[in-house]
DNA sequence: GTCTATAAATCGATAGAC
DNA sequence: GTCTATCGATTTATAGAC
């Protein structure tokens, strides 16, 4: 039992440092442009050995999302909850801004039907994102309620809004500008996305 | 030479069918998806017969975007100059934001470096490019003078934000959320955006 | 499970006849 | 310039030895 218990945690290793490169391969040149050869070289292993841990590139692809919603649940989870709602929802936007910024949000392209095919089959990817999508949601009307975010806003659009954050192409293009730092992008982006989700007849304080 | 003109009429014809192809696929399924077959079954010809057009699929996504530039320049043009500079930018933001939802906005990925290097390479499309991001920094300095849109903020940063609308993700989502109209989801959009830009402490009016 | 080698399919691009 | 036919390269996925 021992032995069989440490050959899984050598699998689940194993199966990290996959997960891990594919992930740093998504955010850098993207689902379509992403070899799986290049997964197997950059974990150091054969091509052929990858698939004996994952059935196809989608479903690669599809791990690497698996793991990102469950560090975003994790943040999600990790906040105060004596923190108002409203900075509950920038400290998370605020990660996920910060994690783009460093080149490590992978993205799909939204137009790949076979790769849709495998997120919509993964119970995993479907759970987390649910249960993500209910804990913003609830910070969401709650920061509606403490009139923090426009009360006339749908609830909806608040959130994909902030999910949007995770692919929005402004902090790249900033960053290739070259006259910022970091932490001033994601100050900006975050100011400009939670002010436009504001009420507009009230002055902020 | 009234021959010669006839023949490059019909050519130019020919042409403008091939962009309209590729600026629908381009629309529909990215760059990396649109295989240079579907174009060419598009528009009814041999493949052979498209690269006497076009040298290469990367010189096909260009046109398409200089294109698109093109016709934001018109738009741009076609403001009333009475017009309010903040009232401008709105119009230009929720055209764009039109054409992403009928499906008709061509959008590259900034990961393909063949693909940036044909956009950098082309002089129509750097020349269209600067174009418009010299007249709608104008309307960003005037609108920042009347208060309209934050004067703190980097005119860099509005600029990006605003050229982000015409890939916005958030669009495509509420549509096939299915629970708003075109309308309703343009001015949801273009309303989150240009609070986002507002002054943070002062009351809009 | 890991490897080498290769199958199978796709796709960008071109040759050559008309 | 348009066509048919095909090349050449890439890439996903698998077969089979160890």
């Amino acid at each position: 039992m021992a032995r069989g218990s440490f050959r899984e945690q050598v699998l689940k290793v194993r199966e990290d440092a996959i997960v891990s490169a594919v992930n740093r391969l998504l955010a850098e040149k993207g689902f379509d442009l992403m070899t799986v050869d290049e997964v197997a070289a950059d974990v150091g292993i054969a091509k052929a050995s990858l698939y004996k841990h994952f059935a196809s590139k989608e479903a690669l692809a599809a791990a690497a999302m698996v793991r990102v919603l469950q560090r975003t649940a994790d943040v999600v989870e990790a906040q105060p909850p004596a923190l108002a709602a409203i900075d509950k929802l920038k400290a998370v936007t605020r990660w996920a801004l910060e994690v783009q910024l460093a080149g490590e949000m992978p993205t799909l392209p939204s137009q790949n039907s076979s790769l849709r095919a495998e997120l919509l089959g993964s119970k995993a990817y479907l759970d987390l994102l649910m249960h993500v999508s209910e804990q913003l949601g609830v910070w969401i009307e709650r920061s509606q309620a403490d009139g923090a975010i426009d009360p006339e806003l749908p609830a909806e659009v608040v959130l994909y809004t902030i999910f949007a954050r995770a692919c929005d192409p402004v902090p790249g293009f900033l960053k290739a500008g070259g006259r910022y730092d970091d932490k001033t992008i994601v100050d900006l982006v975050l100011g400009t996305c939670f002010n436009g989700l504001q009420s507009r007849n009230r002055p902020a304080v």
